[in-house]
DNA sequence: GTACTTACGCCTTTCTACGACAAAAGTAGA
DNA sequence: TCTACTTTTGTCGTAGAAAGGCGTAAGTAC
């Protein structure tokens, strides 16, 4: 050194702030990346007073509550930071044919309080988004003491657009033609200020696989098989919604078994009218032994019913057909199977297998594996409450969070 | 200061930091987003001082050139921000079975020079990477001033491992299992220092996309038709690799119609045994009209052979066959189609979406496009050029090449 | 009991980012 | 042609955030 004629040398900002925010630190904490500050200093390389200041005003708005926990490494043991699961609350509502499950997570993705309420199928939105609000709020309003209502995931079983937030329609409910959900939500009063996330029924069994088989593995196929056939696609560990939202339909792809088979869409050949629930109910229908549901046909299928069993390993198989396609097309690690037809978990993945392993390439296939949706019928409000939290807690909406509290407390009580 | 009881009143930090790096601003001058420091003011949200000093940082590294341009808008006129494409090349190798295009690409997109290289069908590595490597030193010992490379991007026929920047194999070329490119690169000791990307054909296919159709649609799937089958996805804006870049490996979906047909994956029933190029010519070769390359299929094509084109409209139909399975899941805006034989793209294209339309639901095909590879045949070196730039260019690597610059010059010229 | 390790609060220094002031360089209209 | 207005840009002083040193707390290893 020692010129200086140069100009460059004489003081350049630094003029790249890599700093992580407090809303980074916090997923830190929140994925479990992170169990204290020294942790966060290492993670983030952020310096420690900048860490301090950031987890102090995390703490201060409650988001995360610092323990006395953490086992020695040698030296000083270092004070937890958590997540504060009780910081608030997010609903959840997985909107079905016949029925619609609700629930109220924590933060932390714990279930504390669910119900179910069944209404007749293929309703309209009158019918089922209120009563499902007013039993939400009967929840809340037990629970007392848990904190605002942060969000609300909603799943329906049709296409829907994200962004806006509203049910563009259903193949197999009436009535949900272009209909907004948060005025449904808005009209009890402790959810009016709550954002609202709105996921089709697969996409939403997708991001239950992310508190799930997704820790695990980052390309995923989730088929829901029930009434209908979905599927959801998760991608270098990000879900894939497609275009409008409206990936995933692989229960309308044609199929030549199918052939001149009318299908509930308007369309024939879809796979649907050979592989899906509604199918093979009618299926079991003509041949004189009526069911209900599909859950119906499942129960019987675990009780040995041989028909039953047939019936499902037979659109496994078909689904199957399909799926590989999809497998040699994203190459995932494992495929999971979910839906009221996966109850029967054994008997349909092995009609799946079959066929998949004939359908994909070898490389696609090898190590392969076909497992159960991770949290069975719960799935969807699991997802739904999955959505919401991945929305609500994530690091832009906890900054945005930090500076309106600055301004004036609202939404989070700042200690109390 | 006379409080002290309750430390929360005190002081709060700011504590998120969401202002925007140097690379950040880059970014927006390179993608065209900004293209004054006005521009960049605006977008983002950073004051004057912040820009000018960001902007002055690039400057001096030699990334931006201040240019007098920009017309006024009613007031004093913007100096023009712009990327300076003179800073560095990236160099692009685009290995085919019998052929190798090199090329070489200023930081703007633009090729500089180019050149092919034939090589015996199927070689190895030995005989296919040094001479590609000697070709692309004297194009740019020619392009004399041209600037440092930066960044090398290859694409293989087969599959490849992008982390490691190894071949893993080739189902067309023999001698490419677990090749590192890496050392044939750095036999040239002005490459030695370049960061090496690997990719697929099909996946560096699509990447050009991102330079042509993507610019419009955020959905699309990529074909490329040529000896093999494959598929490049990108969905929500992003090339979709899938497990160890492994994804799109369409041409070894099984189908009915080729049932017990013998692949040269080593299986039976592969979609590629009735549609892939190698099998067309094949197939013309049994009927005694020898050809030498599926590009000859395509020739003749275009000059109105009905055996040709009638082949290749077959092949377009049941790649469609196929195809129609991922648009349903996928959702995609547009269908493009490239490689050798979408050369007869007309005569393609129409066997493509006449089972397309037939396989796919209504609501996925509808205003779905189909479309022709923006670049035609230069799509591989292109996609290369692309892989490398996304790469090198990308604002964690901007970032780091500043402070890098700040303790002492190296790679980039200063200002010179 | 002593030395070592690790965690963390407080303080000072450094440096970035902001906003105000002021000048430059155009356009629009009298 | 001249003047008022708009837009862009450079410079300066100040507030505030991040870093790092120092000292202390609280464990472990021997």
């Amino acid at each position: 050194m020692g010129d200086g004629s140069r100009k460059s040398t004489a003081k350049r900002p630094r003029v790249t702030p890599v700093s992580l925010s407090a809303g980074d630190l916090f997923d830190l904490v929140r994925t479990g990346a992170a169990g204290s500050r020294s942790d966060l200093r290492r993670l983030s390389g952020l310096s420690r007073t900048a860490v301090t200041a950031r987890v102090a005003a995390l703490s201060e708005a409650g988001l995360v509550v610092l323990g006395e926990d953490r086992p020695s490494t040698g030296g000083r043991p270092a004070t937890g930071v958590m997540l504060n699961a009780e910081a608030g609350v997010v609903l959840a509502a997985a909107v079905g044919r016949s029925r619609t499950q609700v629930a109220v997570f924590d933060l932390a993705g714990r279930e504390l309080a669910a119900a179910s309420l069944d209404h007749a199928h293929g309703s309209g939105p009158e019918e089922v988004l209120p009563p499902a609000v007013r039993r939400l709020a009967e929840l809340c309003a037990d629970l007392s003491g848990s904190g605002p209502v942060l969000g609300v995931g909603v799943s329906l079983p049709g296409t829907v657009d994200p962004a806006r937030g509203v049910s563009i329609d259903s193949p197999v409910m009436g009535g949900w033609d272009e209909v907004a959900l948060a005025p449904y939500v808005a009209a009890v009063e402790a959810f009016a200020e709550a954002p609202i996330f709105v996921g089709n029924d697969a996409d939403v069994l997708a991001r239950s696989e992310r508190m799930g088989h997704a820790q695990e593995f980052s390309d995923l196929l989730v088929v829901k098989a029930s009434t209908g056939l979905g599927l959801g696609i998760i991608a270098e560990g990000r879900v894939v919604s497609g275009h409008r939202g409206a990936a995933g339909e692989i229960g309308h792809t044609k199929v030549d078994d199918a052939a001149g088979l009318p299908c509930r869409c308007g369309d024939t050949g879809c796979l649907e009218t050979v592989a899906g629930g509604w199918a093979l109910v009618a299926r079991l229908e003509e041949e004189g032994r009526p069911v209900d549901h599909v859950r119906d046909l499942v129960a019987r299928a675990l009780t040995g019913d041989a028909e039953a069993k047939h019936l499902l390993r037979e659109s496994g198989r078909r689904l199957g057909d399909v799926l590989g396609v999809a497998i040699n097309l994203l190459n995932p690690e494992a495929v999971v199977l979910g839906g009221d037809m996966a109850g029967a978990f054994d008997v349909y993945a092995a009609g799946v297998r079959e066929s998949v392993y004939a359908r994909s390439s070898a490389l696609a296939t090898s190590g392969l594996q076909v497992l159960p949706a991770t949290f069975g019928d719960r799935a969807g409000v699991v997802g739904c409450a999955a959505m919401a939290l991945d929305q609500v807690l994530r690091p832009s909406a906890i900054d945005a969070r930090l500076v309106q509290e600055k301004v004036g407390p609202v939404g989070l009580e700042p200690t109390t």
